[in-house]
RNA sequence: GGGUCGUUAGCUCAACUAGGCAGAGCAGCGGACUCUUAAUCCGUUGGUUGUGGGUUCGAUUCCCUCACGGCCUACCA
């Protein structure tokens, strides 16, 4: 107790003295009638001076500054809708309710009742007549004009971010926009929500490491998912046809301004489809979502201007290795291509599997490349296990992935649904497994089974949420659009 | 995991280059002020300088350890 700060120690004895007046500074005290949008348009019927009569409002509110003046006093209380000034008079409120209101500190809440008027300088303010405390604060808040900036503690303590910095609660509603509005989009294109497991006894779908846990009574291992995909896909062999899932996907890699190791993946499968229709559906999505969330299809993100209503370019995984790393993967050796790769990325380490080797590449030195909104096309069999294989070209997948300003923003493909190719091309990633690529897929037997009851030709596509969030609201970190981000502990 | 930069009052930052009593603004506290809004004016409290060690007469400052974080990088999406 003797270490307690000395502002918090101030603040207990302040509540102390509001409860000694017999009040529950914790309770709620009356309903609002208005909150500060509404109070504001309210005002808009009065001019400078004026008090709007016959109209008592009843308003909630954090006390975000305080001005005193005398046996008055301004202050601006903040509620979900924006700011309201109010002005309290000591000969309006009696002295001694005036006394109980000096107990107040900045990060209270408090409900006021009264009338509204314009100031002299024209701010909409409430007069007030009567006030109730609603919930004491005993931290004091960050710097009122420069707000938290620290960044270990805007993610540790993200309340504190969103009170103290005005900025941070309009991007995380935007995030909730783009979201609803994705929903939107999707039902209206006739698309059915589905929930599938997020532990899974397989971990499938993507190349990741999983996050491990445990089920006590059946005494079993499961893995946190790190796709839906091969649920999903049994949903289409059951006979759904237009399917979809938003929910969080868990990949025990490392952490970057790009990667937290939960984040919220939309994937979606149509049957009857292949993916050059979820192309035009990406295209179409991404702006329909702009224009509702942004109010427009353009956007700015990190200096590049990009406008989403166009066709998007098309290059294809083979093209784009060969036009920025001058390598031809249809004629390269394995040999040449290590070669290269030890030139191109001389950071790599893992050099096992012509998938990783080739992913390096394409990371390193074609992504950067891909400012404007570009569709990556038709990638290497030997990198897609799950997609099916060109129609005129058997070494090539019909699979595609959606990059912005150099930002990978989701995966699709035309799905396989050849169930003893699917088998085989198991078995050669347990091949590569066994070579040392720790994130090759693993046998899933049920899933061929699923398969081998018949899934029509189905498309499928996955969008990085939280990525896309980054792109729309201009944010360099996933960790700005991620509420909690994950961190280490202090102790 | 590797590299690199950072950690000073509740918050935002100085002081470190070249070792010599750790400062300011905001917040807080006391006072003046009944149309202020970065209110103003007067006064004032608040520090184990992230942790542990080393060098030194003396360390916020130089060196090392550890913790946490940012960025780059690797893995990955």
């Amino acid at each position: 107790m003797t270490d307690e700060h000395e502002l918090i120690r101030i603040r207990k004895e302040k509540l102390k003295k509001i409860k000694e007046q017999g009040i529950d500074p914790y309770a709620l005290h009356f309903r609002r009638t208005h909150s500060s949008e509404s109070v504001h348009e309210c005002a808009k019927k009065i001019s400078i001076g004026e008090v709007l009569e016959d109209l008592e409002v009843a308003v909630i509110g954090r006390i975000i500054t305080v001005r005193e003046h005398g046996k008055s006093c301004f202050a601006h209380i903040r509620d979900d809708s924006g700011d309201i000034q109010i002005y309290i008079k000591a000969n309006a409120i009696g002295e001694k309710t005036y006394g109980l209101f000096k107990l107040l500190d900045i990060g209270d809440f408090i409900g006021v009742k009264g009338k509204i008027f314009k100031t002299r300088t024209g701010e909409d303010t409430i007069l007030v007549s009567e006030f109730s405390i609603f919930s004491k604060s005993l931290q004091p808040l960050p710097e009122k004009r420069l707000g938290l900036r620290d960044i270990e503690l805007k993610y540790r303590r993200r309340y504190v971010d969103l009170i103290a910095n005005k900025d941070i609660k309009p991007l995380f509603k935007l995030r909730s926009h783009i979201i609803s509005s994705m929903r939107r989009f999707l039902e209206g294109k006739g698309f059915l929500e589905v929930e599938t497991p997020m532990m899974q006894q397989i971990p499938g779908g993507a190349m990741a490491k999983p996050f491990v846990t445990h089920h006590n009574t059946l005494d079993m291992d499961l893995y946190l998912r790190i796709a839906p995909e091969l649920f999903l896909k049994r949903l289409i062999v059951g006979g759904f046809e237009k399917i979809y899932e938003i929910n969080r996907n868990f990949r025990n890699e490392g952490i970057s301004t790009r990667h937290n190791p939960e984040f919220t993946m939309l994937e979606l499968y149509q049957a009857f489809v292949d993916y050059e229709d979820l192309m035009h559906l990406t295209e179409e999505m991404f702006c329909v979502i702009a224009e509702e969330c942004l109010g427009k299809t353009s956007i700015e993100y990190q200096g590049n201007k990009i406008e989403l209503k166009k066709k998007w370019k098309r290059l294809s995984f083979v093209d784009a290795i060969k036009k920025y790393a001058k390598i031809d993967l249809e004629s390269v050796s394995d040999k040449e291509l290590k070669n290269s790769a030890k030139e191109l990325v001389p950071e790599i380490r893992k050099m096992n599997s012509f998938r990783e080797i080739v992913d390096a590449i394409f990371k390193k030195v074609v992504v950067p490349n891909l400012v404007e909104p570009t569709f990556i096309v038709d990638y290497p069999e030997r990198m897609c296990p799950l997609a099916k294989k060109k129609k005129d070209n058997k070494n090539l997948t019909e699979r595609f992935q959606p990059y912005i300003c150099g930002i990978e923003l989701g995966n699709a493909y035309s799905e396989l649904n050849d169930p003893m190719e699917q088998k085989e091309r198991f078995l050669d990633q347990i091949k590569d497994r066994k070579m040392g690529d720790s994130e090759a897929h693993l046998m899933d037997e049920d899933f061929i089974t699923a398969l081998e009851y018949g899934m029509p030709p189905t498309a499928g596509l996955g969008i990085g949420i939280d990525r896309l969030v980054m792109l729309f609201t201009n944010s360099p970190s996933i960790r700005d659009v991620i509420l909690f981000p994950q961190l280490k502990p202090l102790i």
